[in-house]
DNA sequence: TAATTTTAAACAAACGTTTAATTAAATTTA
DNA sequence: TAAATTTAATTAAACGTTTGTTTAAAATTA
């Protein structure tokens, strides 16, 4: 058995990580029985405790797994001299949906862990990650304001609130959006394609016209 | 045993609606035993099945009751010709807010069930008071395009979708919030107050700042 | 051979629901 | 009004499943 913080998994926990994630995407962690995830894995149940410890250490396992191979993208961009700004934050909201869409089960689970309140030990791990974030797009919003480029008196708590929940929320009512604007006839990559293009352009839209100087 | 989408509940029947509603936002549906409900509302389990039919029609009689006094107040402001279409906006957001800041919990519980894929009948409920929503929020962008007020090509879902994602998704992690701006002190009350203050004031700037033709 | 991985079976605990008996309330009858 | 009857509410106990986890033996790998 292996330390759940650990991040080098071999092929088969990798293939329970993702089994795990993508049932307890879509039918939540308490509603996805490890019966459920050995039978999907085509696995033994006896595997799960055997990696991971349980039930509960696996799904940490899964936001170790997937927190640590989210957080770079955004250090290379802050520091980078050419850019303005402004692009950094579009280069932000580019990376960031661009994650999202990719890894919309993790994102669906982190959705249902940040509304169940007795969650402690993920709770914990999410702090850091989004507190890093957090440090970070304040800087550029800093920099912004003090090039004259930006208007002060900003939260980044709420701009961050913004990016994510708009985000999420647009996401994760898809089938709403799809059913309420009659696009049954698109092919599923076309349509998420579709989206995220949509919510790009937006955010964007959105993020300059709240920031800039008038 | 009375039909779930009867909106006559009896003292009783509110009690346990109510309960339950706390701990599915607390612990999430699958994570709450009707056992707990039935200790924590201080009642008997067969009761539970006695008026409700099942635990699962226990969550979509939640869903209906609180859907069915949530919707009311949209309607008199769409009329009011006394309102310009920013002022209707504005009392939106204001009791947008002021619903899902008095009703944590079943914004949590939708949160959560959204996140979910697979339930059927709670979607339908959403859906329909979405698409309501939607269309009058619609009518009042048409409204201020018309007079010259507003710009033109904004999605009204991503509009909805930042309202909504922005609010639940700052409420849901107030407690990082708090954290992060060292604000432990506060006492319960004043914190969401607080919280609803700023959440109300930046939602208006954001909204006035996309929608208005510069 | 020794260590690791995989298996089927078993474990007790917890689950949602139902039962059948009892108490309380409402209605009808005298 | 009082008693009798019917309906509704409440209870503790039991139901069969399913739950997460463990066991000890077997198979595989090193």
């Amino acid at each position: 058995m292996q330390e759940a913080k650990t991040i080098d998994y071999n092929e088969k926990q990798v293939q329970i990580i993702e089994t795990a994630e993508r049932l307890f995407a879509a039918k939540g962690f308490e509603g996805t029985s490890v019966r459920d995830i050995a039978q999907e894995a085509g696995i033994n149940i006896a595997m799960i405790s055997y990696y991971f410890g349980s039930k509960e250490k696996l799904i940490e396992a899964i936001f170790a797994y997937r927190i640590s191979y989210t957080r770079l993208t955004i250090l290379n961009v802050i520091n980078d001299e050419a850019m303005s700004p402004t692009e950094k934050l579009e280069r932000i909201i580019d990376s960031y949906i661009d994650k999202m869409m990719k890894n919309q089960c993790f994102y669906r689970l982190m959705a249902q862990e940040r509304s169940i309140l007795e969650v402690q030990n993920i709770s914990e791990l999410i702090y850091d990650s989004k507190a890093r974030n957090m440090e970070m797009v304040k800087k550029i919003l800093q920099e912004g304001q003090k090039k004259g480029e930006f208007r002060k008196n900003i939260d980044v708590a709420l701009l961050m609130a913004t990016m994510i929940g708009t985000s999420n929320h647009f996401t994760s009512s898809q089938a709403f959006y799809r059913r309420y604007n009659n696009l049954k006839d698109m092919s599923d990559e076309d349509f998420q394609k579709y989206l995220k293009k949509k919510l790009g352009t937006y955010l964007k839209t959105l993020f300059k016209s709240l920031l800039t100087v008038q």
